[in-house]
DNA sequence: TGGGATTTTATGGGCGTCAATGGTCTTAGG
DNA sequence: CCTAAGACCATTGACGCCCATAAAATCCCA
């Protein structure tokens, strides 16, 4: 199971392109060798596509990454809501119309799109941050600044509870 | 079920690295699946990642420690609450953010991240603290200051603890 | 039971490999 | 023709992996 772990701080070189940490991509290969088994979607790139999905974050200035599975997951939430409101044309208009396919140069470095690096505030650095099952892009002091806030509500909220949370 | 007991305080070498003392591995390799393997890269779902997981304690000047495993429930814990909301954001940003995957090298050293080393004040020595299930990392210092409050609030508030017999 | 022999730990250091970065060249496109 | 994107190569610095040594724990057998 693929875990995305840390903050990577990686230089955005005078082309645009940056370096995905060797151990997301690695978290990524592994499960894209897993999601084999069933039919691949159309619109997808081929089975063995060698990049990322990214789309601009709407809560925050940054950008979100997921793995196919994962947009798979949200694209059927999407249509659970179709029958219910009309959030779903919302939902469908701001993530999957300006998400991108962003793949890989041979050392593994992707370019990030004007659009969400303008979103994103990323010029010369760009943050790689583990979430778990996804991982986002962020321009790093503003990381930094979201991370203190967040670490504060948590802290507030007794993030102690979730340690505990785990059932098995 | 393995214990984590004891303090054990190792030296952090030029180049950064402690051994976790032995009876720790020991303990590791016991409650996770133990995987022979070495030099399993990480973010790697593999059979078993030989390392451990630590992420910053935001409760006190002192490392966390988990094994692969408990990460991975806690990132299954995490993922249940609501796509895109506030608390699961202000979880992963506190927590997965921050933590790492220290793999192993030959000898059972890890090398502590520099943010994690000054987050704790470790500099040239390590307290490897057991805590039964887990186990911290402190300066030693700091720990023996801690212990001492800790030792201190037991007793002046009478340390009972009901003992239960729970599922696991 | 004592003490030497053997194995395990903790620690130090050298070296090769790979990740991150930067540049150049080639191809495609307007 | 000029620009833009993609493929290919070069550099360097960090990290993984290996070996060496000393100290400590354990074993073993007289």
């Amino acid at each position: 199971m693929p875990l995305f772990l840390n903050t990577h701080v990686n230089k955005v070189d005078r082309k645009g392109r940056v370096s995905v940490p060797a151990s997301f991509r690695a978290a990524l290969s592994d499960q894209a060798a897993l999601g084999q088994g069933a039919g691949t979607p159309p619109s997808f790139s081929g089975p063995s596509f060698n990049g990322i999905v990214a789309f601009p974050s709407f809560r925050a200035p940054a950008i979100e990454v997921l793995d196919r599975e994962r947009m798979e997951q949200l694209s059927s939430s999407a249509d659970d809501l179709a029958q219910f409101s009309e959030r779903r044309d919302d939902l469908a208009a701001t993530i999957f119309a300006a998400a991108a396919e962003l793949p890989f140069d041979g050392e593994g470095r992707i370019i990030l799109p004007k659009n969400m690096a303008d979103h994103a505030g990323i010029t010369e650095l760009a943050a790689f941050v583990g979430m778990g099952r996804t991982f986002q892009i962020w321009n790093p002091d503003g990381f930094e600044r979201y991370r203190r806030e967040a670490a504060t509500r948590v802290r507030e909220q007794g993030g102690a509870l979730i340690l505990r949370a785990d059932k098995r």
